[in-house]
DNA sequence: TATGAATGAGCGTTCATTCAT
DNA sequence: AATGAATGAACGCTCATTCAT
């Protein structure tokens, strides 16, 4: 999570000094995924890719055996460092939750605000529905082990009486719910808040409504 | 190589196989949404739906100028009813807000669960991207009716002191979301309670959160 | 019926039949002339005139856009050396205008006398029905110079008095309505002099006619 | 010929009185003769013709084997009755073949200034390239009638000293064909004089230079 | 007779993928 | 390793023709 390459450029490669630079696989993964992003997956053409990437048609099929394999190397490379950074975090607590929680929506927020630090999620977003194996390939790598994290932590509150009595499984839906809606609707219908995108301001709102909404019946917390 | 295909169209003709005009494009567009849903819009070919409806290809354009009219007239035949039974109701409130909340949110849950009661929505965050038409459409017969609707009866919630001082455009998707997120969790990525889709546990237990996050500071949270 | 038909692209391929990249672009338009002229530009299938020029269907797209992009390289292919050539022989000419159409329309019959030499000419009467920009272009390119610049020299001819009085742009098609019509005749219905098409035979008739109508009233004609 | 009636329309039709006004074939040739000379056969639908009649599709194939059996039925109504008056002055002459040239050269403007007078052979002008049968038909009925007539009269006129001493078959051309182009540079390309169509001074002109042409070579014609 | 809903072969064009060089 | 010319299956749409009514 630290020193584990700050820009995801390079893993898996190894350093073999052939002709050129050597980053071809990253290289087509970087211009799939600008044109994905920017025009979806169905109506980039390979050529499309290849142009962009700088390189021949026939040069992506060395690295990538076909289309949808692309998407999926795209993911691939997006998916490890991110959920395992964030998970570590949640694993590694103990006591109230609520201010993890609060940290964790605050770090997917920063994470989406920077330049395509979030593309590869909104790309998700956008095809998992049209392209079945992208959708298994998110469950299992990212959703799999988020949800149950943070349902595990929301069950660890209730349990200490960090949190009101809910449902840990169903109520993940509402603590991330509102963010990804946010940014569904950005992405899908170009429907942003008259002010832009505030992602900030977003996860501000939503937490003001969560905190109370989660923090036990009684008087304060504890 | 003289008189070479002189007229392709006189050969061969097997007598047809005919039927009466019972295919009324409500049976065409139950084959449409039947086949978009399970394989997407671009690889379900016209031929397709034509054989599910018990039609020929040709049939089809009887009554749909094109593919793309399939898709658009799918949505506008599921959209028409919701948007109007939901927001009469929204539009007729005054006073408290959060009763309303609620049955708004149990009313659309209760219409999700019906068969292919998500299969639209899905549909169109599936192929926003391919066919923008869709996107444009959705959001301007749906979305741009609901989400300001709600917004508005959050700010008079809001201004009658029934609710808690928060953003009423960005609560939409605290509101929202969760519901969102639950469906579509289930349909794109297959993930559902270990109990059941349980949409009504869903939406209690997220309205239990919501409407203790929504009410007007008393003490002082968090 | 679940997984059916997931990507219809991927089954049975069977090992491709290779060429080298002799088949240019005038290879393509010799295979598509011989086919349009033979079966006419609408029935002719983009195939045909793959299989004909030795390469597959998707190989024409590589140099003509569309059908329609194969006519009009057909007509400018053989239009830009006819109009250029003829035309600075006009352009050029001072003084009695007379040898210059015969010379020119001997130029023209011996032009129509090579193989194809009438074939694009026919192709475009017989298809600017139906490809309306053929029509524009073949007019364009050839009869909007052709006709204007004899319709000058005509003029010149009366002026300087080596021409009856006659209407320079009607008499165009005195001088060039019988040569254009036998070979009409022949190529569209069939029909030649009894000696075989003897184009050299027609232009001296007609000559002999022409330059006798032409020339300045002596006495009292008719 | 004589009561067997006036207007072309009612030929070959049985008078069984049943439910309407009985023209139905004609109505429907009509129909085609304005929609082809508008846009031409190929690109003119049966349903638009049919519309055009005030009939339905299917009515058309009660009375029509095929969409070019319109085209020939067409040409067959037309051409009959042209051909026969023409060719009756024409055979019947005697002495100087001159005045009957311009006799007949008048009589064809004259039919082709009147409306739709023309209509049938403009079309055979732009479609017998396109559909072998119609030239072939056109060929039987009127070409291989006509073109003889004159080419006899010519050959008369030479051998009575009338006619410089051309070949009759190709002196056929130049009496033709300029008028045929100028019907066919209006027809096909939209080309035509800057006053108009002008026919009647495109024959004048034709004839001014024609019968000069044609005069014997040493003084006035007879 | 007449209708017009229905048919279905046909075709232009696209593009992921292959492979000779 | 790299190229890009070539392939060919696929698919949306048209329209002449048919036939149940």
């Amino acid at each position: 999570m630290s020193q584990q390459n700050p820009n995801r450029r390079d893993i898996g490669r190894k350093p073999k000094f052939r002709r050129r630079a050597e980053a071809r696989p990253d290289d087509i993964l970087d211009a799939a995924l600008k044109l994905f992003s920017l025009q979806g997956f169905m109506p980039t053409r390979m050529e499309d890719v290849a142009k962009e990437a700088g390189i021949s048609k026939g040069a992506i099929y060395l690295y990538f055996p076909s289309k949808k394999a692309l998407l999926e190397g795209l993911i691939r490379r997006a998916v490890v460092p991110v959920a395992d950074s964030a998970l570590e975090m949640i694993a590694a607590h103990r006591g109230d939750p609520l201010p993890v929680i609060r940290k964790f929506l605050t770090m997917v927020a920063s994470a989406v605000k920077g330049p395509d630090g979030f593309a590869v999620p909104k790309l998700v977003i956008r095809e998992a529905a049209a392209v079945p194996e992208i959708a298994r390939m998110y469950r299992e790598e990212v959703i799999d082990k988020a949800l149950p994290a943070i349902a595990g932590l929301i069950a660890q509150g209730v349990e200490g009486g960090y949190i009101r009595n809910v449902d840990p499984e169903l109520t993940v839906r509402t603590v991330v719910g509102p963010l990804f809606m946010h940014v569904l609707l950005d992405e899908v219908f170009g429907i942003r808040p008259d002010e832009g995108l505030a992602i900030d301001r977003l996860v501000d709102n939503h937490l003001t409504i969560l905190m109370a909404g989660l923090a036990p019946e009684t008087g304060g917390a504890r």
